[in-house]
DNA sequence: CCCATGTAATTAACGCGTTAACTACAACAA
DNA sequence: TTGTTGTAGTTAACGCGTTAATTACATGGG
């Protein structure tokens, strides 16, 4: 319950940077392991981003429409699917990078450095412990 | 990114034991709410399940078609919506709630009671920081 | 009384999480 | 080569979160 709240309540920080350019935050999340890795094979991706293959399908609908990313098949594997980063995905990247840094260290500041780092590290240890 | 994986890895562990009796999550919130206060209307039930009202319409029709809980009007004012328990709902509560309580206890004891306590202060101390 | 404003709940539309079923392709053995 | 098994993606179905629009009722001023 607890999880879920604080959840929400730091991506209510970063929600309204992200509809005001009409992206959702799991497109997001796509566009940056995409930017930060070039390309990456759909699985790998999902993993990255933390997504399931089926929503991945569906944002990778989405990007592709908007010429946010391409998409092709692997050569030597035709099961396999290669995503890469088109230049319009770059460019949202590069415009909304500075603000959420400001969001983010805006959090950070007012939660306190310390503690982010100690939630962190429980949180981790929550994750590792349970899967 | 955290957040949302510790509330999942966490969950993953009620998961089986809901669906086995075809509740979600929220549903099970809803009734152990309504289960703790016998009768309450819809926008504090809302309230305390941490649910919007548009999921709670839906909770609700699920839960009054099996018999779960009872919806009558206020009296005195015709836009509020009464929400009651039914003995079929009691009784799902009574039937899971050891299961639960198990499930509760084991993550508390692997994951420790000090660090549970912690965690849930700094996740407090979080939401009330952003909202 | 009548109308404007406010409030409670519902409905609608869209996207994601989750599970399961299905398609396409690959790998490997008979 | 063919058939079986395995793997990568996709599709489908269902429920919830989110936002906005809408309906039903309440309230207070004219």
């Amino acid at each position: 319950m607890a999880l879920l709240h604080a959840r929400e309540a730091v991506m209510a920080r970063f929600r309204p940077m992200l509809a005001a350019h009409d992206v959702t935050e799991q497109q997001w999340r796509v566009l940056r392991v995409l930017s930060e890795a070039g390309s990456v094979e759909a699985t790998e991706l999902a993993d990255r981003a933390s997504v399931l293959p089926p929503s991945l399908t569906r944002i990778i609908k989405a990007l592709e429409g908007r010429k946010f990313i391409t998409r092709n098949k692997a050569e030597g594997d035709g099961r396999r699917v290669i995503l890469t980063i088109a230049p319009a995905g770059s460019a949202l990247i590069d415009a909304l990078s500075p603000e959420r840094r400001v969001i983010y260290d805006d959090i950070e500041q007012r939660f306190g450095h310390e503690k982010l780092e100690q939630l962190l590290d429980l949180l981790e240890t929550l994750i590792d412990g349970e899967s």
